[in-house]
DNA sequence: ATCAAACTAGACGGATCCGTCTAGGATTGC
DNA sequence: GCAATCCTAGACGGATCCGTCTAGTTTGAT
């Protein structure tokens, strides 16, 4: 070795924690978790096994940095998208299309949180987790309502997305996405009309 | 043994072929069908492992007969509450509160067909089974929905079930079951209106 | 009464799993 | 020069997994 190169080959390597963490994540979500195994991972990543358990404790500590990891980059991805001038239909737009293209590019295979809940049920760990990203989810829902916001509203919206998200994995199309944002934009809208005395929805 | 009972004890077993079903359902449903292996099935169906490769040919052949059940399971719960003497509205109403029951008694696991879904991401064989599943959905619906059936009602209240189901399975909560069940008897009543100029979604 | 089918209990192989461990190599700061 | 840290490769144990198999028992139809 110790060829030619006066410059390091790919200018720097990641870190192998974080050759770790980013193939996990690409196993982790494509082929599911408890289907993927930790040998699998380290060989992917090209890491020692050794490595690996000096910087997660278990498989555990890796699985929950991965859903750490998701929950931040639906964030920004969302945030990307965001144009806070625009009107409130036109981000609830936004937010919905970033789904529908990850479903169109073959990219999308459900939500990480609610695989993750699916292959450990009674994971008091991912429970959190889950509860943590849902209320990021509605944080983001309540900031493009502005002041029209309500937590009803919020969470009428949150079921449709539930909603797109689980029907994209299902049938990977992006129709039912395109059908849930037009419900939530017109949601958003205030195009809907409550039937005559209709009592008001929970808190 | 052959104490004093003219009566056979529990008048008759099912066969064990039902209760390795019985089983396999019990487990694959609330424990996840990875986590659960052949030898817990036959040891909680009191079944002899020659026996389950008798009746099925692998565990797959086992996972295969499990979700067929849960579709007719699906069918005969929810054609048990409809009366199709009350109007639409109702009828949908109807079939969401089977979902709201099952989450309030702690009975709720998520739709076994998305589970199996994420548990088995490339299984072609469960793909077909979930895209049988759905058809069965939207044709349940769309009896619902009589004369105003059409295609995009019966997907938009479908997405709203995919929303509550998964949203029931996150949180454990039969709320966002309301939400969605009210959104889709408003959709199915027709109290909602279009925006001005919306372009017809999708065929 | 006899034969075939369905059943029992459980050992077994081969694979895979997670996590620990040994034995060193490479890099860094002092 | 030297020690600490991070890294490598890979063997290993103990567990669990699926599926096969042996060997013998029960059941039911003819």
């Amino acid at each position: 070795m110790d060829l030619d190169s006066p410059v390091e080959l790919p200018v720097t390597r990641p870190t192998s924690r974080q050759r770790l963490l980013d193939t996990a994540a690409r196993l982790f979500y494509t082929r599911g978790i408890n289907s993927t195994g930790i040998d699998v991972v380290i060989a992917e990543a090209g890491v020692a096994k050794g490595s690996m358990y000096h910087h997660f404790a278990s498989k555990q500590a890796l699985v929950i940095a991965y859903l750490q990891a998701q929950k931040i980059g639906w964030q920004s991805s969302v945030e990307a998208v965001d144009q806070p001038t625009s009107s409130t239909v036109e981000r609830i737009e936004a937010m919905f299309a970033v789904l529908a293209e990850a479903v169109d590019h073959g990219t999308f295979h459900g939500c990480p949180f609610t695989n993750a809940a699916i292959e450990r049920p009674d994971d008091p760990e991912i429970r959190e987790l889950i509860a943590a990203y849902r209320c990021t989810v509605g944080d983001h829902i309540s900031a493009l309502l502005g002041v029209h916001s309500s937590p009803n509203l919020v969470a009428r919206i949150m079921v449709l997305y539930d909603g797109a998200t689980t029907a994209a994995k299902l049938t990977r199309n992006s129709r039912e996405v395109r059908i849930a944002s037009q419900l939530a934009q017109q949601l958003a809208g205030g195009t809907f009309i409550k039937p005559v005395g209709a009592a008001p929805l929970g808190a």
